[in-house]
DNA sequence: CGACAGGTTGACCGTTATCAAAGATCGTGG
DNA sequence: CCACGATCTTTGATAACGGTCAACCTGTCG
């Protein structure tokens, strides 16, 4: 509760369209819950879609705002965070290409319960509600894409709700660690993929902390930090028995 | 990480099976996400579902366990736990009549990720992964039920994470206190929907931390506890102000 | 009535947030 | 291309918050 803090968000009303036919075609064509279909239905998409593009560090929806689309991020990256009672931000989670989002406000007359910026220059795919509820009841195909993401999203959410509430900082770094050499895979070796100060936000915890539990780790030998964003894992399993 | 404690839960293969074909028509029309059909639908559904009961305490499925089944409350509640990285029991959710799980199970081979035990004299519709997919491709309808709980359920799961990456543990006991009267509504009392100890680990703390809680609340004047379950709310700005 | 799980209470201390200040890095405009 | 400011990062000192352990109480149910 206290004094909610709302940050100083460019004015978000002036995003600029992107009216090339080309470029929303291409935009479209990226979707992953669209590109199983054929030919003549990706035009019917492509006439309820629109494409918008943000720059970096522009807002793309606020908390509060009435939400009535659908959101594909085409290029660029999303962040999603969320502002707690008491007005503090917790990232939720980075958008990448082929990503999408507006949650509940697919279903329900609703407002957004977060914030959407882009990180970088962005463009984005938007479908209504009213078309989209048409797309998915006439093709039913759309809908168990959808599902199978907002399935593994929740289960995702879920996961990172149970570390919030069961394991200490240390572990729930050391956790997401672990996790950025399965993505890059091959490597023991990757960067960071966002700011220490927005993985403090990711992970529930502060800068400070990341930066003091980090140092901790290299002192026991578990990883490496090359330079800034730059971290070796040198003893994998060392690291998940923190 | 560290040892990982399993609950010793009775045998889960030797539940009852409900054969009664009434007992079965009334578990599936209780159903939300079928109940908007048609009859002869309705009796399409009935042959591929399957009900079962299940007694107090007998669990239902276990993380590990092949998941490939959509469970549908129909008398009971079920609680839904699951354990974290270092062995924790997190208390998830509580489904009542109505509610469904399977999760991720729906649509991918896969396993799964939480525990599900009966909470009391609990009886439970079934259908199959593979006669879902068939009902959800002919039944788009039934997509976008089970889409509207699945984008709910998510905002619910993020917002509860984001109360345990931001929030003091005193702060989210009250925020849960003040959630129970809306559920309850009317009246400014009500019961605790679960034990303290189970609280506890829906709130990600313990149960000693939960009693002293409550009696600071009610030491400063927001809260009476009434008896063991049952609290009345004396301030509920105050409380939310905490 | 007795046993057992659940609940309370107290003492203690480990973990992590906070505040402050200095240092590094990045993007921007001159 | 460099210099500047803004932002991010590090480091230190401090204290609050909440977990743990142990003991005792209490309600519930067979």
């Amino acid at each position: 509760m206290k004094e909610i803090e709302i940050k100083g968000h460019e004015d978000h009303h002036h995003h600029h369209h992107n009216h090339g036919a080309e470029a929303h075609e291409a935009c479209v064509s990226l979707v992953p819950i669209f590109n199983h279909l054929e030919k003549e239905q990706m035009e019917e998409i492509m006439e309820v879609t629109h494409s918008v593009s943000y720059r970096k560090g522009e807002n793309i929806y606020r908390a509060g705002d009435q939400s009535d689309s659908l959101y594909i991020v085409s290029e660029g990256r999303v962040k999603i965070y969320r502002l707690s009672e008491s007005g503090k931000e917790q990232l939720l989670r980075v958008l990448h290409p082929g990503d999408f989002t507006g949650e509940l406000a697919l279903f329900r007359e609703t407002i957004h319960e977060a914030y959407a910026d882009a990180m970088e220059e962005t463009s984005i795919c938007t479908v209504k509600r009213s078309d989209l509820q048409g797309l998915l009841l006439k093709y039913p195909s759309i809908s168990i894409k959808v599902l199978v993401e907002f399935s593994s999203r929740l289960e995702q959410s879920e996961k990172q709700a149970t570390r919030f509430a069961t394991e200490k900082v240390e572990t729930r770094i050391a956790l997401f660690l672990a996790e950025c050499i399965d993505a890059e895979s091959h490597s023991k070796e990757f960067v960071l993929p966002m700011s220490k100060k927005d993985l403090a936000s990711y992970l529930g915890t502060t800068p400070e902390t990341i930066s003091r539990k980090l140092f901790e780790l290299e002192d026991a030998g578990y990883i490496k930090q090359k330079t800034q964003k730059r971290i070796e894992i040198l003893d994998l399993d060392g690291l998940l028995l923190t």
